[in-house]
DNA sequence: AGCCAGTTGCGCGTACTTTC
DNA sequence: GAAAGTACGCGCAACTGGCT
């Protein structure tokens, strides 16, 4: 099964780009790039600077006509393959930049973080009170409840949350690591990922990857995004595209996953 | 103080179904 | 067959709170 197939099509609608109408023009809000770049956002690289990866990007490319792109530093050579797979995923864009002026490309820039950027909003904002559903304990209710709109009270202050965030190899039964948690006395680094990212709530530190992202939560979060907040647990009744759909996707990114992941967390 | 990402509530447009 | 209803995606302005 495609990652399409839970909802419908509808015919794609393209409008002109922002470098035709000029940069100071005021911006259509359903720009193609501002639309892309909601897309690309979700599924390729959710945090990023679009307007200087692009005059980096740009930059970059007379420069490897010189120097191979073996001989930059690894934290370019990786901006660069995030350029490139924007190239790649927007006919036109590389003309466009080549053609355009150093504001132009600036302004292309910020459209496409403008997309990524509201798409990580709206994503944020829907997940927010749909996740309480998938985290209720069968059958119950969350005790003590949690609100649907406000997020103030869960984190490490909530006993069920507290015990998905927990970082794996941890034990959120454990009074003192609990209370560590809570008062901040004990960080959380990036790289101490939380319990919830693995299937059953089972980290093997012998094999870190056994369950990884292998979690229901991750793929009803993942159906949400991507496929339509209705098709989740159930037959969808969306009457219009899903995000998928919307965008052409066909198969599942790695990045999208961190991207659900990390919104999931 | 200014910047910025995150958050919020609201409204709009679209594509479709249901009802009259 | 027209009107009403539904479930979406998306945009926007206003606000908040952290950071520099």
């Amino acid at each position: 099964m495609t990652i399409q197939e839970t909802t419908p099509s509808v015919p794609s609608k393209r409008g002109s780009s922002a470098l035709q109408m000029g940069p100071h023009k005021k911006v259509s809000s359903s720009d193609p790039l501002v639309s892309h770049g909601r897309h690309f956002g979700r599924t390729v690289f959710a945090l990023c600077n679009y307007p200087s990866l692009l005059t980096n990007g740009i930059l970059r490319l007379e420069q490897i006509e010189d120097f191979p792109l073996e001989d930059f530093p690894a934290e370019e050579r990786r901006e660069h393959c995030v350029f490139e797979q924007l190239l790649d995923s927007y006919p036109g864009l590389l003309e466009q930049l080549k053609d355009g002026s150093e504001e132009e490309i600036l302004h292309v820039g910020e459209l496409i973080g403008k997309g990524a950027a509201g798409a990580r909003g709206d994503d944020t904002k829907t997940l927010k009170s749909a996740i309480l559903d998938w985290i209720s304990p069968k059958g119950e209710g969350i005790r003590p409840p949690l609100h649907r709109n406000s997020k103030i009270d869960r984190g490490f202050n909530h006993d069920l949350t507290g015990s998905l965030l927990c970082p794996a190899g941890l034990d959120w039964n454990d009074p003192q690591t609990k209370e560590n948690l809570q008062s901040s006395e004990m960080m959380v680094c990036g790289d101490q990922w939380p319990v919830f990212l693995y299937a059953h709530h089972i980290y093997d530190p012998e094999d870190p990857w056994c369950g990884l992202l292998r979690r229901r939560l991750l793929v009803y979060a993942y159906k949400h995004m991507f496929t339509s907040p209705s098709s989740v647990d159930r037959e969808p009744k969306a009457m219009r595209s899903g995000n998928a759909r919307l965008h052409g996707m066909n198969s599942v990114t790695i990045a999208s996953l961190a991207y659900i992941a990390t919104q999931v967390r």
